[in-house]
DNA sequence: ACCGGGATGTTCT
DNA sequence: GAACATCCCGGTG
């Protein structure tokens, strides 16, 4: 079926609380040179306010691109091994951020199943947070990376939110693990 | 299918 | 020195 042309989210987007961002996040398209990905899970973190997020005890060298500008990637490595993905949310100073969660490959699959050799199935290919920074070659390079002018970007192709996305506790946390701040799109 | 443990290194206490 | 916004593999049922 026909498709609207998909348009690059705006700076004013990204410019608003993370518990209003993240559920929107959900079906936007992630796209990294040939790869693309439709979001399907997400969790917000709100810096002082929340245990749980990195930037609760203030800004350090890792966080500090959580208190900057909103619209830009926030990328931290993790257990030895993994890299996560947030989108910056919020007004210059506010540290809130939206972790990109798992992402529904649409292109660029040869590339993800190289940089992928564990996943056996495709679906299995960015339905992680780790597993979605491998598949799309996203590292430390990353971190601070504009979503509205830079090479990593957040389109709208047309599809719209879920109108009542699930939502859950977030996952893999010890602090403030009560708050359903996780939402994700309920077939996937 | 589900569960348990090990890998691996940066960051912060 | 501990914790970590995780993933994978090999066990068992």
């Amino acid at each position: 079926m026909a498709q609207a042309r998909a348009r690059r989210l705006g700076r004013a987007f990204y410019e608003r609380s993370s518990l209003v961002v993240a559920p929107e996040l959900l079906n936007k398209v992630i796209v990294a040179g040939r790869c693309r990905g439709r979001i399907v899970e997400v969790e917000a973190y709100k810096g002082a306010e929340d245990p749980a997020s990195h930037a609760y005890r203030g800004r350090t060298a890792r966080n500090a691109v959580m208190f900057g500008p909103p619209g830009h990637l926030y990328v931290y490595f993790t257990y030895g091994m993994h890299h996560c993905a947030n989108v910056v949310t919020g007004a210059a100073g506010v540290a809130e951020a939206v972790l990109l969660r798992a992402v529904e490959p649409l292109a660029g699959l040869d590339e993800m199943r190289a940089r992928r050799p564990a996943a056996r199935r495709d679906r299995d290919l960015a339905n992680g947070p780790g597993k979605l920074c491998a598949a799309f070659g996203l590292d430390r390079d990353d971190d601070g990376v504009d979503l509205v002018r830079g090479p990593v970007r957040i389109v709208d192709d047309g599809v719209a939110p879920p109108n009542t996305p699930a939502s859950s506790p977030r996952i893999g946390i010890t602090k403030a693990v009560d708050r359903p701040w996780r939402w994700y799109v309920g077939d996937s």
